[in-house]
DNA sequence: CAATCGATGGCAATGGGTTGCCAAGAGTTT
DNA sequence: AAACTCTTGGCAACCCATTGCCATCGATTG
C-alpha cells in the first residue's frame, strides 16, 4: 500500500483530545447523553463539529453487530416493474436512515445464492424480490438473517405480495364477460412461485366460471420471448391470452400483429404488472397492475421492524395488498362462438 | 439490548483454535498465501471451509480504510433511463464483487448532498448519475474521495457521457433534411448540467446548418409536464420539437393527439435515451439513444481503477460514448414550407 | 462533622482481522 | 560441528467506537 487515497477523517481520540476529555466521555456525548453533564456534552459536540467528526459506522458496527444496512436482492432488473419496488424500497430505507444495497441475481438461483451468502455478515437484513432460491434455502437464510420475500409467500416468513388470486379471478371474469372461453396461460419461470399461484388462481377462476383454460411454457418473461409465446398460443387455439407479465405480452402482440391477428378482435391479451410501457404500446395493454411501490415499501418496513431493537409486532407479517385490473385495449369482445 | 437476533459466524479465532494455529496464521492463509507454508495453508482453509467461516468485511474495513462498496446517486430513479445506468453499474461492480449502494436524490440537491455526506465514511467511492449538484460540491466531495460523474462533465474530474454535441448535430441534421427549419428544444431541469450541453449542441448546429432554434422550458422531464411542454412549443410554431428525454417527448406526443396535431405530419418530435417505451408508444418515437449500460459499466470500471491498489492509469479519464439516433415514426417530413 | 448518595468522567476490555517484528526450527555452507 | 540463511509461525499492537466498572467529587442528610 503506498498512499491513502481516502482522507482519514478525525476520530472519537483526536476529538477527546481537543476537547481535553476521555474518549468515552465523547462517545457518550454522542450516543448516551444521559451519562454525561450539558455542558461537556455541548463542549464535546461543539469540538467535535468543528472538528468535522463523523463517526465511524463500521467501528460501531463491529461491536453493536447493526450495520443500518440492508440488501434488496432482485432476480432481475431489466424488468421494469422491478423499478417500482425498488423505489419503494429506497426510499422507505431513506427515511430511516438505513442505507439501501441492490443486488440483481440475474434470474439465476445460483447467482442469487452466492450473492446473499457475500452479503450475510455486512448487512441487518434481505428483502427478496421474487426470489427464485428453494424453500429451504430461504428458511436457511431465515434462520441467520431476518427476511421479507416480496411477490412470493412462505410458511413462517414475512411476506408482502399483491392478491393474485382475487387479481386472477377479476381477469377471468373480465374475459368471460367478453366471451371468452378458452384461455391460455403463458408461464413464467419454472421457480417462479408467481408463476404457480397465478396458474392455480386461473384455473380455479376458470373452473367456477365455466371457461376452459391451458398453460404453456415456461417462457422467460421478457419481450424477446413473445414471439415464441404467442405461436404456441395460436397454436393452442384460445382466444384469451393470459401473459406472465407485461414484457412478455407485449412481446406477444408485436408477434400477432407481424402474423396479421387482430388485437383484440382476435384474439384478446392481458398481462401482469401495469409496467410504464402498458399504456403507451398498441394496443395499450390490459394488465392487472397494483401498487408496487407500496409493496417495495411494505416490505422495508416490516424488515426494519424487525432488524431493529425491540421484538417486532409481529414476528412474521404476511401482508396482502389489493390489485386492479386496468382495462385497456387489448381486451375485447371474443368473436368467436364457445 | 435483549438477544442478537444475528448469528454471529465463527471468527478467525475459532478457527485458529480448530486448525491449531496462531490468529495470524489464519489471516495470512487467506491473505498473503506466501507467507505460510502450502500445507499449514491447506490445512486452515479446510478447517476453515468446514466451520463455515467467511471473515467480516467491517473488521477489515477497521484497519485497510477500504470497504469493497461504492455508492450510486441517481437523481431521479423513476426515470427508466437509470435503469440501464444501474444495471450497468451493477453489473460491473458485481464483476469485482463490489457491494453496490443505491441511492435516489429524487431530483434535489439537497437530498443528494446529504446521503453523500452520510455515505462518504462507508464507501470507497462514488458513481454520480446527472448530478445536480454545484461545481464546487463536487471538487469538494473529490477531494475526499474518488468520483466518477455519469452524463456531466466537469474539468478534473472522472465522467463517463454520451457525445451530446455529436448527437445533437445528427438531431437538427436529420429534421433539417426532412424540411424542418424552426426547431424548438424544451429544456430539462436548470441545474440540469445536460440541458445546458443539449441545448448548446443543438443552438451550434441549427446555426452552422441555418435553421431556427429556440428554447422554452424549464420542464421536469416527466410525461405528466408533456402537457405544458407541448401547447408552449405549438404556440412558438415550431415544426421540430426536441424533448429533453422520452419521457418528455411521449407526454407531448399525448398531448398533441389530444389537440389533433397529427405527429409526424404536422409536427415531428424528437426525444433522448431512446428508453424500452419509446419503441411501443405511437407514434414510435424517434430519439437519441446510445450505450447507457456501458456508461454505467465505464463509470463503475474507472472508480474501481481509482479506488483500487497501485495508481489508476488516467488518473481522471473523461470518457464520451458514441450516440446513436434511432429514427422512428414520429419524424417525418414537413408539410410547411420555410 | 461524618456518612451516604448521585452525578460525572476515566480506565480498560471488547469486537474481528491485519501486520511489523521477533523467535524457533530447518536446511545450507565451510 | 559451528556459523549462517531462510522459512514459518506467534506475539502484540493497531484500527475506532462502545460500555461495564470503578474512582472521584461535591452535595445532601443525620
Amino acid at each position: 500500500m503506498e498512499l491513502a487515497d481516502t482522507v482519514a477523517g478525525p476520530t472519537i481520540y483526536d476529538v477527546a483530545q481537543a476537547a481535553g476529555v476521555a474518549t468515552s466521555t465523547v462517545s457518550r456525548a454522542f450516543s448516551n447523553p444521559g451519562r454525561v453533564s450539558a455542558g461537556t456534552r455541548e463542549h464535546v459536540l461543539a469540538v467535535a463539529a468543528e472538528l468535522g467528526y463523523r463517526p465511524n459506522p463500521h467501528a460501531r458496527a463491529l461491536l453493536s453487530g447493526r450495520h443500518h444496512t440492508i440488501a434488496m436482492v432482485v432476480s432481475d432488473i431489466t424488468n421494469p416493474h422491478y423499478f417500482e419496488l425498488i423505489r419503494g424500497a429506497e426510499q422507505r430505507a431513506k427515511a430511516s436512515e438505513y442505507t439501501l444495497v441492490l443486488v440483481n441475481a440475474e434470474e439465476s438461483p445460483r447467482i442469487e445464492y452466492d450473492q446473499i451468502q457475500r452479503l450475510i455478515s455486512s448487512v441487518d437484513g434481505f428483502v427478496l424480490a421474487a426470489s427464485r432460491l428453494p424453500d429451504e434455502n430461504l428458511m436457511q437464510l431465515a434462520a441467520q438473517r431476518p427476511v421479507v420475500l416480496m411477490n412470493r409467500e412462505l410458511p413462517g416468513l414475512a411476506s408482502v405480495v399483491l392478491d393474485h388470486v382475487q387479481g386472477c379471478r377479476q381477469i377471468v371474469e373480465h374475459l368471460a364477460s367478453l366471451g371468452h372461453h378458452r384461455l391460455i396461460y403463458l408461464a413464467g419461470p419454472r421457480n417462479s412461485w408467481m408463476a404457480k399461484v397465478r396458474w392455480a388462481a386461473l384455473r380455479t377462476a376458470s373452473k367456477e366460471l365455466g371457461v376452459e383454460a391451458r398453460r404453456i411454457g415456461p417462457f422467460t418473461p421478457k419481450a424477446s420471448q413473445g414471439g415464441a409465446a404467442a405461436d404456441g398460443a395460436l397454436h393452442a387455439g384460445a382466444t384469451g391470452i393470459v401473459a406472465h407479465n407485461d414484457l412478455l405480452a407485449i412481446g406477444v402482440a408485436q408477434r400477432l400483429a407481424q402474423r396479421s391477428v387482430r388485437v383484440p378482435d382476435d384474439i384478446s391479451i392481458v398481462g401482469f404488472d401495469n409496467i410504464f410501457a402498458a399504456d403507451l404500446c398498441t394496443p395499450s395493454l390490459t394488465t392487472l397492475g397494483g401498487a408496487h411501490v407500496d409493496v417495495g415499501r411494505a416490505a422495508v418496513e416490516i424488515l426494519l421492524d424487525a432488524v431493529g431493537p425491540g421484538r417486532p409486532a409481529t414476528p412474521t407479517p404476511q401482508v396482502v395488498l389489493p390489485t386492479e385490473l386496468v382495462i385497456r385495449d387489448s381486451t375485447g369482445a371474443s368473436t368467436k362462438g364457445p
